[in-house]
DNA sequence: CCATAATATCTAAACAACTAGAAATAAGAA
DNA sequence: TTCTTATTTCTAGTTGTTTAGATATTATGG
C-alpha cells in the first residue's frame, strides 16, 4: 500500500524539466545557466540539491560524466505526462470536473483573437472527426 | 514594493473556499461538517486554524455571531476570479502561454464524448460569433 | 446562578519546497 | 607533482501548509 508518489513538479522542478525537455542531458553548470538566462539566478548548489530530490523522485536520471567529473542528467518523465496530469488535476480541484467550464474560463483569460478561435475550432473539428470513425 | 500577494489559494484553502461559494456566511462547524461529508475528517481546531490564516490572507472574512457565539465566515474573493487566475497560471506555466497547446491536451485528458464535443463547439462557435460583432 | 457543552485562542509539531554555505574531492594547468 | 579551480557532498536554515492538542471562554439549560 505505498504512497501514490503521483505529485506533480513543484515549481522549480519544472523549470528545470522544461531545460531537459529541449536539450538533454546537461550539465549542473548548463542548467543553472539557463535558468538564470530564464531570470532565476540560482546558486550553483541550490541546483545540485534540486537534481538530487529530483533523481530521488526519479522525474530525472544522473549520467555519469563523459569528460571531466561533471555529472549529467536527462528527463525521465515525458513533457505530455507531466502537463496531462497537471491540467487533469486542475480539471478535478477547480472545475469539478467539468472540461467546458475550464474551456469557458479559457476564453476569459487568453483574449483569443478571431484567428486563434478559429484554429481552436479546427482542432476541435478535427477531433470529432477522429471519434466518429 | 510590496509583495504582490496573488497566490492561489492551497489545496485545503479552495475546498473551503468552494463550501463558502455554494451557501455563505457559514459558521465553523457547518464548513466542517460539509468537508467530512466530501471526505475530508478534520478536526474542528484545524478548520479554524485554516480560516484563520485565510482571513488574514484576505480571502474570507469573519463576521460577528448573531445568535449565539459561533463566528461566521464568507468569501471575499469570486470563484471566476480564483479559476481563472490558477488557469492562467497553468496556461503560462506549463504550456508557456500556448492557449491551444491547453486545448489539445484537454481533448487527450478529458477523453470526451461526441456529446461533448459536440457542446464545446458550440460554445466556441458561439465565441466566434461574439468576437464578429 | 451554576454546570456543561460548544466554541475560540494559543501554541506547536510534522512535512515539503526552496535556498545556499562549508568542506571534500577530483581535473587540469604550470 | 603541486596548485588552482570546478564540481560534488553534506548539512542546515527559512518559509509555508496542514494538522491538532491543551487551555480559556462563553452561552444557555436547569
Amino acid at each position: 500500500m505505498a504512497k501514490p508518489a503521483n505529485a506533480h513538479p513543484t515549481g522549480l522542478e519544472l523549470e528545470i524539466l522544461k531545460v531537459l525537455w529541449v536539450h538533454a542531458p546537461r550539465t549542473v553548470r548548463e542548467i543553472r545557466d539557463e535558468l538564470a538566462a530564464g531570470g532565476r539566478d540560482l546558486a550553483h548548489t541550490t541546483v545540485i540539491t534540486m537534481l538530487g530530490t529530483m533523481v530521488k523522485k526519479r522525474q530525472i536520471k544522473k549520467l555519469r560524466p563523459e569528460v571531466g567529473k561533471a555529472f549529467r542528467f536527462a528527463p525521465l518523465i515525458a513533457r505530455e505526462s507531466v502537463s496531462h496530469g497537471m491540467l487533469n488535476d486542475l480539471v478535478q480541484r477547480v472545475f469539478d470536473g467539468s472540461a467546458e467550464a475550464l474551456m469557458l474560463g479559457l476564453f476569459d483569460v487568453a483574449d483569443l483573437d478571431g484567428a486563434e478561435l478559429a484554429k481552436l475550432r479546427k482542432l476541435l473539428n478535427q477531433r470529432i472527426g477522429e471519434k466518429k470513425s
